[in-house]
This record gives C-alpha cells, structure tokens and sequence, in this order.
DNA sequence: GAATTTTTATACCGATCGGTATAAATATTG
DNA sequence: CAATATTTATACCGATCGGTATAAAAATTC
C-alpha cells in the first residue's frame, strides 16, 4: 500500500529506496529504548534529505503507520507458527510463552504493543492501524479459542472473548516487560501464572 | 525532605509555595494524557517563574522526584484501608480490584505505576526512587501474603515472593488501562481473571 | 541543445525544550 | 539612608522538534 511504485518515467532518478526507509523506521521504533525517535533521527540513520521522505510519506504519522504495515507484513508472520493445528491448547500457551519471552525476535518487544502503549500520542492514522490489529488480534484468539473448545482441550468457564482479550493483553505485558530490559525468567514465569487463569478447572498444573 | 523551610529571616520575601507547586506538578504528572508535561507548562500552570522552580528543586529530575514523594505521601496512604486486619485474602483481593477499577482517585491511574511506565526516561533521581517503591511494595505484598497463608485464607502453591510480583505487576497494569481510558467493566473482568491465578486449588469461583 | 519533469540537497521556519545569566524588587541589618 | 541578602521577573541560550521553501541536479522529451 506504498501507492508510489510508479516508475518515473523521467526527471531525475531517486537514491531513496522507500523499503529501505522502512526497515530504518520499524526498527528504529521497535528497538528505540524511548520515544526518542524523531524524523530527522530516521533521515539521518537512513542517510536521506528530509523532503524525500516528507514526499514518500507524507507526514510523520505515514511514517508511522507505514512502519507498523511493514513490521506486521515482514515480521509477524513468523509468530504463527506457533499456532499450528494439531497441538493442545496447552501445547500452545506454552509454545507462546516461550515465543514472547526466549524468542530473539522479541528482545526487544514488539512494535505493535509498544505503539499501542503510547496510542493517545499517535497520530490518527497511526492510531487507527492500531485499533485495527488489536481487533484482529483479539478476533484471532477468539477463534483459536473457540477451536480448542471444541476439540475439548480448552474447558475454562471463561468466556472466549475475555479470554481473547485476557491473551492479547498479558501476551502484550509481557513483551513490554521483555522490552524494559526486565529479568527473562521474572517476564516467564508472570506469563505462565497469568495464563493459568485460563485453564480448566480440574486441569493439573505442571 | 525539601529541605528549604529554613525561614531567610532577610531578602525579598518568597511568593513561590512549594507545597503549591507540588500540588500542582504532581497533579500534572498524575493527571497528563501523554508526556506533555514540560518544565515550562508546570511553572506556568503554578504561576511562578522558572528561577524559582530550579531554586528549589534543582533540575526536572529533582522535580519529579519531589513530585513522586508529594504523591506517595499524600495520595498513597488512602489505599491501605484495603488492608484491615481481619479481612481474608479473598476479600482483599475483591476490594483491591474494587479500588483500582471504580475508585475515583484511580481514574487517571496511578502516579509511581505512570513514571514506572516510563522508568528508562526519568532522571536518575526519580528513577532511584521509583525502584525503591517498587521494592517496598513487593516487600509489603509478600508480607501481607505470609500473614494470610499462616492465617490459612491463601492457600496457593505459588511462592509469596512470585505472587507479590504478580499482584504489583497486575495491579499497576489495570491501573494503566485505567488511566488510558479502557472501559472500567473490561479492566475489571481482566484484573479479577488474572487474580484469579493466586486462587487456592479447591478454591471456587464466585 | 533546449525545454520539461522529477528528485535531490540545503537551508530555513516557528515552536518548544531544559536550563541560566542578569538585574530589578523587596526585605533585614547597620 | 546605605549596605547587604535573597527572591523575583525577564529575557536569553543552544538544541531539537515537525515541516517546508527554494533551487540545483539529473533524467527524458522535443
């Protein structure tokens, strides 16, 4: 959704390479420690004139937006395997809480929960993404949930739109955590005690 | 500790409050939706000049320290009528998510949870004493928690120390969904699930 | 080669930031 | 009243912010 693959056709040629750019900005706002992140810091990590990305994107909550589009299309993907078919609902916390606390990709956190902590300070097309995935996410875990309800392998009483909810929220503390720099076991073992409360209720815990 | 009440006994005498202007920056840092709280707002909000802030204060981090202290000791102590004596941990439990979900005081959350969010942002001063009150808290917990086990309302296998954690960790991250306007109904289905993890094993679910 | 089109580089805009230099204002002390 | 001590108000500092005006550079079209 770039929209600006038209070849030129003539003038002059650009060095700008908008994917480039991007990579610069999503991890420059996925790894950035604090909000210290500002245009010109990306311009010049991405050693370009400030009109050419003001051209490119607009203003800086394209930027923004743009970043997160590309972090969910390059780097989110590679999450779902932890959903794969076969495997228990158990199977599968465990498989997430290992994902978000051991993974390398989530040393840092994730983008989308550290844009989503700061929402009020996005701009409005930044901040629409956000609300969009986090629905999407939540209707994701819904259905995941309601499959393990009907395989039989999730009986919590818990309703499954709390429980969507319940995951997307302490799956996105724990990445917060992991991205304060905080203890990786500390970060494991509040996960795992936070997910218990979506097990069943005669279920053993290991 | 503001250590400026030494009357000068001569020289122009002092319009500034300090007291006031504790008021009025912890207010601000309290109540900001974003980090748009400045030096500059602060002394404008208080109606004072910038001299007379850095005079007594000393720099934003001595501010905001002093502002997080005003808190703790103004602020803090109504919480702890949650805790009587007699109570069980359950119905501890109950009145805690009852405060920090419907409580008008903890409608723009909680100052020390806010500049704890921030933790990698704040000034080494602020950020010393935000770690000093994460420990007291931890510490207050387990302590709480040791009393109920021996008194045998907690029966939870999981250790008083990891429980402790959890409950600062759980409580500080309603209070964030509080303060950044999440529905008060979801926040505290969220927060009565995730405690519901420190729950006895027979224990059962109202 | 001249005209046109597109992107580039540079320099700038006003606003705000945390922090401070300076001097006027207002008190006590002699 | 003069000297001194302290706080005030004002104006300023350099840096950075998001964003843009301007014109040169580099390509195609005529």
């Amino acid at each position: 959704m770039t929209d600006s693959e038209h070849k030129p056709a003539r003038g002059r040629p650009r060095t700008m390479s908008p994917r480039k750019v991007l990579d610069v900005a999503m991890t420059a706002y996925w790894h950035a420690d604090d909000a210290g992140v500002s245009v010109n810091s990306i311009c010049r990590m991405a050693d370009i004139s400030k009109p050419s990305l003001y051209r490119e994107f607009g203003n800086e909550d394209g930027l923004m937006r743009a970043a997160l589009d590309h972090y969910i299309e390059h780097i989110l993907p590679g999450v779902f395997g932890v959903f794969s078919n076969g495997t228990t609902f158990r199977q599968t916390m465990d498989a997430l809480v290992d994902y978000a606390c051991t993974h390398p990709t989530t040393e840092c956190g994730c983008l989308f929960y550290k844009m989503r902590a700061v929402r009020h300070r996005l701009g409005p097309r930044t901040r629409e993404r956000v609300d969009e995935i986090t629905t999407r996410s939540r209707a994701f875990f819904a259905e995941f949930l309601q499959s393990r309800r009907k395989a039989g392998d999730w009986t919590s009483p818990v309703s499954r739109e709390l429980a969507a909810r319940y995951l997307v929220d302490q799956i996105g503390f724990a990445l917060m955590q992991r991205a304060s720099g905080d203890d990786p076991d500390e970060v494991r073992d509040t996960l795992k005690l936070a997910l218990s409360a979506l097990d069943g209720p005669q279920d053993p815990q290991p």
